[in-house]
Parts: structure tokens; C-alpha cells; sequence
DNA sequence: AGAAATTTGTTCGTATGTATA
DNA sequence: TTATACATACGAACAAATTTC
């Protein structure tokens, strides 16, 4: 409507008229611009509601299904959670959308295992660092007893559930939220894509008591806050996979 | 709010409805469904056009409207990229995404500078030790001229511009891609919403010399396949980082 | 407890701009 | 240049869930 208006004056408004231009394109996209005003001010906070779509509609001068393309884009990405008869409001909610992306370039851009396993390990190398300096007992009592679990494990999906938790304490005593986010996309798309790959490292490990040896050294390392050992336990595991994968 | 359906009613029933419940989720998610089984079974690949909308919207039994609210989020996470008059395009095209991920959880999950320099650090330790194995000539051409152009810099604008060149040559030599779009989506953000702290570290460095000492063993190290001479590169940046963000 | 108001969910119809043969 | 196919965008209407009084 209004593109229909600016396209039909002369071309010599259009430049000066670029700004504007700008701040009109696409409609849903001055939904998005408006939301992410809205965060990057602290005028919007997680948990805050956002003006009802028709308001939202007529305050930005786009139709209602405009504001609901760039509701739904939202949504997706984890942003703004929607209920019905509600209200849409602020979420944060990431994981979902990272498994999505990280999925997508695995198979879009043609990735293959290599490349998520060297992904993960630079996440925990990391992640280990960060966590013998600022695990919390939680964390470490996490850790420690996951190993317990693990060690006294005669099942191989008890075994793969205990790994994958020794794992999660460590990355998640890193405090680090991209560190963390990332992780748990990562492990959440090799659960659902991956699920032979992580079977087989188990599989090898048990034979060879390697698995408990270089997951004691990691969840010790943690808990005592020993790098040295960590690392250690992270680089064996690590080997592991490189030779069983 | 399918939650609530499912508390609502009884939990017998829910086990019976499971499978037509999941046939009748939100329109839009059948539109992301659709989208999703043709990457995942290979049907869909970058730069295939998708069917025209009415035709999805007739074949999923959903409206127009409900398409188009899919098509706009998978837009913005950079899966399809849409042509009026043409049609909608599979594209891989995460960078956007991956930034405005970043951003919000900076600005929603409470994040600080240290966290992000922790994640930097994190991808580039990894991109090195892969760098100094894969590196194309390209790569370490255009790392040696970034460090060259930097050591002849005589603006601060220069130096921030050369700095960048080399890390991205290195991280682009790991031929990891998902260090690769974690690593741009990271200096993206920096750039929009960091600028003074790049800015404060550059002028730092810049009175001791330590600028051009680590980058030139940072881009040498990874042109001469010398890990242990890169690291040493990063680490003494890192540090300096550490000293004076 | 119940009715009314509010708000999102979903669809349809229509007009219009744009690319392509 | 003209068709045709397609995306863009809006407005109106009703359904369904929630909140409010």
C-alpha cells in the first residue's frame, strides 16, 4: 500500500526519502526492529508481556498478519512464547533453536562427525578450565555421583545416561552461557542424529575400562578442581573417540 | 497451551489422541514440519525453490496465512529466503541468526564481556590447532598480509581492521563451520554492541608493541603449520585481553 | 460460579507488486 | 508487450482460550 504510493512518485524523492525507505521494509521485519528495540533498551525483560497483536498492528502500521509473521519468526528462535487468549510474552529459550541451526548446517552444509566432535571438544576444553575454578558443590556432588552410576552401570544405556551427565555437571559448572548453550545443542542433536556414534565409543570403552578411567579423572579433576586431571580425563575420553569413531 | 490440553483432559485419553494430536499441532508447525522432513531426507537442498504457497497451503491442509507465518521463521533463521514473484528458496545463511542469538542471550541471560572473551578464546584455541593442520595457502597468504598491513597501520581504525583479518583467516582455516559461524556471529556482535572494548584493547597493545609480537606469531604460526608458535600468539593476546578489558 | 471482555488462533477474500517466458 | 504465476499485504470474520468482573 504504501510501497505502491512511494514507487508510483518520481525517482528523485526515493533518495531522500531513503531513510524512510529503510525504516520501511518489510513489515514484519518493523516488527522485529520494534522487539529488538525493546530488549536492547531493558525496556523489554523476559517474562514481560508484549502489547496485544492489534495494538502492536496499528501502533506499527502494519496489518495484524504482518505482526504475527514476525511473532511466529520469534517464536521460533526462542524469543517470545505465545498464549493463546494471553498474550505473547518475552521468553528465553534457546536450546531449541540452536539444535535446529546446528542440525541444519550438519546436513545443508554437508558437515559430517569430524567436525561435531571436534566442536564438542573445544566447548569442554573450555568449559573444563572454568569449572574447576568456579564448579559449586551442587555440581561437583552431580558430577561425582553420575560417576558412581557410572561405574557401578551394567546396562549400556545406564552407561550412555551417566556419560552424557558427567559431561553436562562439567559444562555447566562453566557459568558460561554460550558455552553452555552450544553444549547442550550440540549433545541434543547427537542424540536425536548421532544416537550410533555415541553407542560405539561406549561400546569400545566398556571392553577396555577406559571409560571409567578417563570419566573418574574428569569428574575428580572437576570436583577437586585440578586441571591437570581434568584435562587429562578429557583428553583421554577424547582419544577414545578419535579412535573409535 | 497443549500443555494445558493434556492436563485437562485424561491422561487415558492422551495416550489414545498421541498420534492425532501430533497430525493437528499448530498449523505453522506443519509448515516447519514439511520443511524439516525434506532437509532431513535430503528432498530439500540449498538453493531449491519450494512448492508456491497456495500449493504447500492446499497440501498441508493449513491456510495461506499459516504458510506464510512458517516461511517467515524460517526465513529469519536464515533457512529460506524468499522472492516475490519468484518463489522460496532453501539458503544457508545462519550468521544472522547465530548473531541475534547471541545478542539476546547477552542482553536477556544477564551476560558480561567476560564470558564473551571466554567464548572467543574457546573457538580460537580450537580453530588453531586445527588451522595449523588445514590451512590453505589462501588462508595463510591473506594472514601474512593482514599482519603485514597491521605492522604498517598508523590508524587506530587499521589496526582494528587487520587485527580482525588475521583471527578470521585462522578461524576460516580450521574448516570447522561450526567454530566458523560461532566465531563470526561472536565478532558481529562485538562489533555492533563491543565496539569500546576492541577499541580499548587495540590502544593498550598499541603503546607496548605486544600487538604486532602476538599477531605476528599468531598469523606465522598458523602459515608455518607451528602450533605451539600460534598458541603462544593467542595466549599472549588473550592475556592482554585479560589485562585490559 | 458465571458472564462478559480481552486476546491469540486461524481462515478467507481481495488487491497489488514483481519476476519470467 | 502481454500473460501468467507468484509473493506481498491488508482487513474482516469467527473460533478458542484466558482473564476479568
Amino acid at each position: 500500500m504504501k510501497e505502491s504510493e512511494l514507487n508510483g512518485s518520481e525517482m528523485i524523492e526515493s533518495d531522500l526519502e531513503d531513510a524512510e525507505v529503510k525504516e520501511s521494509e518489510r513489515p514484519y521485519q518493523k516488527m522485529l526492529d520494534s522487539f529488538r528495540e525493546g530488549i536492547l533498551s531493558g525496556r523489554l525483560r523476559p517474562g514481560d508481556r508484549l502489547e496485544p497483536e492489534r495494538e502492536l498492528a496499528s501502533r506499527l502500521g502494519i496489518s495484524r498478519n504482518s505482526v504475527r509473521e514476525g511473532l511466529r519468526a520469534l517464536e521460533l528462535i526462542g524469543l517470545v512464547s505465545s498464549r493463546q487468549g494471553s498474550g505473547n510474552f518475552v521468553s528465553v529459550n534457546f536450546d531449541g533453536t540452536m539444535t535446529d541451526m546446528l542440525t541444519a548446517m550438519y546436513y545443508l552444509k554437508g558437515l559430517n562427525e569430524e567436525q561435531v566432535t571436534e566442536f564438542r571438544f573445544c566447548l569442554e576444553w573450555e568449559a573444563m578450565h572454568l569449572a574447576v575454578e568456579r564448579a559449586e558443590k551442587e555440581q561437583k556432588q552431580r558430577a561425582l555421583e553420575a560417576l558412581r552410576m557410572l561405574e557401578e552401570a551394567t546396562t549400556e544405556d545406564e552407561r550412555i545416561r551417566y556419560d552424557k551427565a558427567i559431561h553436562e555437571a562439567m559444562v555447566e559448572a562453566s557459568h558460561n552461557d554460550f558455552l553452555i548453550t552450544n553444549y547442550r545443542a550440540l549433545t541434543s542433536f547427537m542424540d536425536t542424529y548421532f544416537k550410533s556414534m555415541r553407542r560405539r565409543i561406549i561400546q569400545g570403552m566398556e571392553s577396555r575400562h577406559e571409560l571409567e578411567m578417563s570419566h573418574r579423572l574428569l569428574a575428580e579433576g572437576m570436583a577437586e578442581g585440578n586441571l591437570v586431571k581434568g584435562l587429562r580425563g578429557l583428553r583421554s575420553h577424547f582419544e577414545f573417540i578419535e579412535r573409535y569413531k
